[in-house]
RNA sequence: CGGGCUGUGGCGCAGUUUGGUUAGCGCGCUUGACUGGGGGUCAAGAGGUCGGAGGUUCGAAUCCUCUCAGCCCGACCA
């Protein structure tokens, strides 16, 4: 009875799972150009949902949204000196165009502060001018060697956010706003992930910055991955592209700049977060697809009753799809949307419906229950509701069970085998850091023992959470 | 940069050591019948410059030379 697995389980091969996930849920393939990848109608359609969501967070936060060029003067890269050489190594260079060799290579853009530094320059003359919140949705391209769709590719898609500010306070204010009221929120309440936030090392410290927030989340096979980061910038990039103003008393001032991102990394942070050996598990409150209503056979007026159904739950404000191709198995069909990861299944049949009622079946536990279909409309909102809540209960659950609280560096790197460990910083230090770097255990960030970010890596009671990493 | 491995229908592979007619298999795909409450069964089909170029030979997926691409390990970089 017990049919092949559509997917290698994941305790056998973690990766394999993943692999096997991005192509039988039809998310994404790999492109042509090795470390490129395509992303397929279905994964799409998640990113999109990302996406609205993020975009009206960060218009809350009073963002607005813009767009520069993909291709940036060379020079423009230059003039940042420890963001040069962050870049350099991953940067794609035009060297050519028109069938002439540039007089001034291009590069593609890896992220976007020079370009935007120039503008804001041009654009800040005033104490009135700021704050100078801006956005912008584009792709970006870094030579990467090692790649995965989703987690590390060449070309990914993503949200970077630049602002200016008159004073350090303000920008740091701001980017941590952002963290916590746009990404942390996010994530929580509808990736239901769990994220801890915290501040980079300087080790981990984007390169220009003065600090660096981020958002790590923990995956499934024990792992961590950085899900969103937020950088203050100091003044940096504010007088290398002299972004300046006369402030209310007339002098002139230089800026304070923020930077802040997510990329469609957080697509394999979802698939990691919370598939399990039968496919995806979409949080509700981000899915495409939220409900699908299932024929399970052409007979004694499903299809009609399907479709009915559908529309019911539509003008309920339901994400809904109904699948009526009863042409192709039952057996397929429920398997696909599993696989898929839509949270509710709506399944209706000839017994169903000769007792006047439907199937419903939860995907995050397979629980399936009988339902009036009268009642079909309430109850599936209000399972939409539950899921989403245990959704996030669960991998609340796995982050704390599988972080430990250490006072040594061997026990951290023993912890790190399987989860996360927390140590106090003054216990590990940069020396430390490089040694458990020797295992491929990195800091992901400086907490307070609260889980709040601290003010600075000298804080006292500052505690380092480490673990492995994608 | 050095070492190793792999290139064969959409995907995954066998065949290569020891050259020999129409290059196979699984999955997927098409068509039909029977089916139908968790990836159905059976039948009939479609689909291939064997990574590329050159060579040896009566004859090359198979042997030789060159070349391209990808993967793994090491080095380098962080």
């Amino acid at each position: 009875m017990a049919k092949a697995p559509v997917l290698t389980p994941q305790a056998e091969d973690f990766p394999r799972w993943y692999q096997d996930v991005l192509a039988k849920a039809e998310l994404a393939d790999n492109g042509p150009v090795r470390g490129t990848m395509v992303i397929r109608p279905y994964g799409y359609s998640l990113w999109e949902r990302m996406q609205a969501e993020m975009d009206a967070r960060i218009k809350e936060a009073g963002a607005e949204n813009a767009y520069f060029p993909l291709f940036i003067p060379e020079s423009y890269l230059t003039r940042e000196a420890e963001h040069v050489e962050g870049f350099s190594p991953e940067l794609a260079v035009v060297t050519h165009a028109g069938g002439k060799e540039l007089e001034e290579p291009v590069v593609v853009r890896p992220t976007s502060e020079t370009v935007i530094g120039e503008f804001m320059a041009k654009w800040v003359n005033s104490h009135r001018d700021l704050p100078l919140l801006l956005n912008q949705w584009a792709n970006v391209v870094r030579w990467e060697l090692r790649t995965r769709i989703f987690l590390r590719t060449s070309e990914f898609l993503w949200q970077e956010g630049h602002t200016a500010h008159a004073s350090e306070a303000d920008a740091s204010a701001y980017a941590h706003r952002i963290l916590l009221d746009v990404y942390r929120d996010f994530m929580v309440n509808v990736l239901a992930m769990p994220v801890l936030v915290g501040r980079k090392t300087r080790q981990e410290r984007f390169a220009g910055a003065t600090n660096t927030l981020a958002c790590e989340a923990m995956m499934g096979d024990g792992k961590a991955l950085q899900m969103g980061t937020s950088h203050e910038l100091g003044q940096n990039f504010a007088k290398v592209f002299d972004i300046s103003f006369q402030d209310s008393a007339g002098a002139q001032q230089t800026a304070w700049t923020t930077s802040w991102g997510t990329s469609t990394r957080m697509m394999g942070g979802l698939i990691m977060c919370h598939g399990d050996d039968r496919g995806l598990r979409i949080p509700p409150r981000l899915a495409s697809t939220q409900v699908v209503v299932l024929a399970i056979r052409d007979e004694g007026g499903v299809v009609d009753a399907v479709r009915r159904l559908g529309d019911e739950l539509r003008s309920a404000g339901v994400r809904v799809k109904v699948d009526d191709r009863t042409d192709t198995s039952f057996g397929r069909r429920a398997t696909d949307w599993e696989l898929k990861g839509v949270p509710v299944r709506v399944e209706v049949g000839p017994r169903d419906l000769a007792a006047g009622e439907v199937t419903i079946v939860r995907r995050d536990t397979g629980e399936k229950r009988q339902s009036p279909i009268a009642e079909v409309a309430h109850r599936v909102e209000m399972l939409l509701q539950v899921i989403q809540d245990d959704l996030l209960a669960e991998a609340t659950r796995r982050l704390e069970e599988r972080t430990a609280e250490v006072a040594t560096i061997d026990e951290a790197r023993e912890a790190a085998a399987t989860g996360f460990a927390r140590i106090p910083w003054a216990n590990l230090g940069e020396e430390g850091e490089a040694a458990l770097a020797e295992h491929a255990v990195t800091v992901r960030c400086l907490q307070r023992a609260d889980g709040t970010v601290p003010r600075s890596e000298d804080e006292d009671g500052v505690v380092a959470v480490v673990s492995r990493a994608y």
